[in-house]
DNA sequence: TTGTATGCAAATTATTTGCATGGGA
DNA sequence: TCCCATGCAAATAATTTGCATACAA
């Protein structure tokens, strides 16, 4: 998604699609969400809609998630520690999420999808979404770790 | 894991080996974790134990399942809505999550730990555990639905 | 105008924690 | 014996819901 007119329209052009309003909370929840390169938890995404929107929800901030994720703007993925997170890629891709500091990195590998298109195709299910998480340490926190050790 | 006795034996070798003490209550969850072939909620193994020991909390539950986790014998797994399922089996492989059913299923493909293998190494990423959920509709609940529309 | 979205507060649900007591090593 | 595990209840934290009002279509 290249700049906010493409967004706003693409974000008007799907809601509107299924018969959802397009109001100014939605549109800055779903811009904010979308144009955003990191993980977001629902709490960031309300206190940075806030200093525009001051009298925001945290229930429209989550309605409008769950509005994303139905047109198939947005994933979410629940963490194994804490809240849920947002991720606006839609691409299968590989997600490394570090126990220690929380952080997801995400990582591309070419055979992903053909795994996950091969073993839908095999248990006749029909997929809507996929996860592929690897949980353990990243590079940052394990040389920390190692440091503190010596 | 074949029988009993041996499930039995696994789980006070790895409780030690943690200096954690076995109790009752912990051999009785992790024995009912462990051999089931179902994802488990924590309010499920509960439910089940209290039959036996009507006393258990759920507190117990939780801390056992914790240290299951931590002993490498089970791996837990957050669901899009809903509480937390566990799996005894370590294996890296594919689950197909029904949104319809809530149901988990199991399936094996080889490329898995490769994928999982290589993403690790070129990110220099410690893994500790890993996802690969596939979400969405499982056969049957498909077929449910389509007749429902007919 | 008409129904849907909003904001607020309260409700719900999963999980964790504090603490006194009991029991494994 | 001594510390760790237990059960209970209360606390926490994330998310959802009910309802009166505001506003997009």
């Amino acid at each position: 998604m290249s700049n906010i007119q493409d967004l706003n329209f693409s974000i008007i052009k799907a809601f509107r699609g299924k018969g959802y309003k397009v109001t100014p909370q939605r549109l800055a929840i779903s811009r904010f969400a979308l144009f955003s390169r990191d993980h977001l938890t629902a709490k960031m995404i309300y206190s940075q809609i806030k200093k525009t929107y001051p009298t925001v929800s945290l229930a429209t901030v989550y309605a409008t998630l769950h509005i994303l994720k139905e047109v198939g703007l947005l994933q979410g993925r629940c963490m194994p520690t804490s809240e849920a997170r947002f991720d606006p890629d839609m691409q299968p891709h590989v997600q490394l999420v570090c126990l220690q500091c929380d952080s997801i990195i995400d990582w591309r590998h070419p055979l992903v999808s053909k795994v996950i298109a091969e073993v839908a195709a095999d248990a006749k299910f029909s997929a809507s979404g996929q996860v592929l998480d690897i949980i353990g340490l990243c590079n940052r926190c394990k040389e920390k770790t190692n440091l503190e050790e010596k």
